[in-house]
RNA sequence: GGCCAAGUAGCUCAGUUGGUAGAGCAGUGGAUUGAAAAUCCUCGUGUCGGUGGUUCGAUUCCGCCCUUGGCCA
């Protein structure tokens, strides 16, 4: 048998993690979290990360791995992944990937372009010209390196620019030419997708306020005081942008009241929610567990016991 | 009780020199190839507080009433 790809998915605040908690109590398997905030160090309480203890008792990977300062991408995710995914099928266990991060999920099952990394001295670059010029000459100075990748992309869409043109330059051809080849590392081994799809978005939304308030009273804002204290973090970062973080830092900085920051935070986490939803209606070969909750593990562990019986597992 | 101000989209407000109104936020649907908890796009009919009056026509002008806030008693 090779290895499968076995994934639990769902947006933020619908049950994953109990689900996947449960599952990891009974079977032999290892957690892999598909989570661009979670791979932080000291972003515990408001990434929902799973505590010490259960973290003991249950192995989970990708969890912990970069400094705040840090970026990570899901070129590495994809190559994680699949290294992960192999030694832990070598261990005679089974690999559970959980999380939204969705277009990690894609980098990992489909593969990306032969493509340049990013360059962050390029970048850097690149704001200040934007800065002078504005992000629309970006976008002309695209259109005239590569054609079809300014059509595809928004003017206004300043973070899609700036990595085609980042594309273009460090690639010297018309990069346009790296999307019609092949995707490399295409997952080919066997895929089983486990999703949670909430029906009832007022629920959902109730279950985000609750959830972020619980966060609160956890100690989050100490634990983003922390990482504000440290000389070497800022706003811009892919670590201090994330939800809540994100608005509690503009909080420590005067730039809000805490109840603004917070009411910020939650809707910030509801539409974040909204934007998972969108990706996994258009998901294909999703296997759609139940909407109560209490219903969810036995179906689970149904279609798991097929899946693997019909992979020879 | 008197005076003043305000009542317009779920919220904060703009506006109509009289021809039934539009922004931001929220919400919705979508996009998504090394930052993705990111970034971007689409979608705006609501007794214009109520009621009388003037007018061809009132959310707009006038009267009265109601509500809220402020000041004075």
């Amino acid at each position: 048998m090779s290895p499968a790809a076995i994934f639990l998915i769902g947006p933020t605040a619908c049950g994953k993690s109990a689900l996947a908690e449960e599952l990891a109590m009974a079977w032999p398997i290892e957690l892999i979290s598909m989570d661009s905030a979670q791979i932080y160090r000291g972003m515990d309480i408001g990434t929902a990360k799973p505590d010490l203890a259960l973290r003991q008792r249950i192995p989970h990977h990708l969890i912990d791995i970069l400094d705040p300062s840090e970026a990570y991408s899901a070129a590495a995710f994809a190559r994680d992944a699949r290294q992960l995914i192999g030694e832990i099928h070598d261990r005679g266990h089974l690999p559970l990937i959980t999380g939204g991060t969705f277009l990690y999920m894609q980098a990992l099952l489909e593969g990306l372009h032969a493509m340049p990394a990013a360059d962050p001295v390029l970048r850097a670059e690149m704001e200040r010209d934007a800065a002078a010029r504005g992000w629309p000459a970006l976008h002309a100075d695209l259109a005239a390196l590569d054609g079809a990748a300014a059509a595809r992309i928004h003017p206004n869409d300043a973070q899609r620019i700036q990595r085609a043109l980042e594309v273009a330059r460090l690639s010297g051809h018309a990069p346009t030419r790296a999307w019609s080849g092949a995707r490399v590392q295409p997952w080919t081994g066997p895929v089983l997708k486990l999703a949670i799809l909430p029906q009832d978005r007022a629920r959902l939304r109730a279950e985000i306020g609750v959830r972020f308030e619980q966060m609160m009273q956890q100690g989050l804002l100490d634990e983003v005081r922390a990482l504000h204290a440290r000389a070497d973090l800022h706003a811009d970062l892919p670590a201090i942008r994330s939800v809540g973080y994100r608005q509690l830092w503009q909080h420590l900085q005067g730039r809000l009241s805490l109840d603004e920051a917070v009411e910020r935070a939650i809707i910030a986490s509801r539409q974040y929610a909204k934007r998972q939803m969108t990706w996994l209606r258009r998901e294909s070969g999703l296997n759609l567990l139940p909407q109560a909750a209490s219903e969810r593990y036995d179906q689970a562990v149904r279609i798991l016991q097929t899946f693997l019986r019909s992979h020879g597992a």
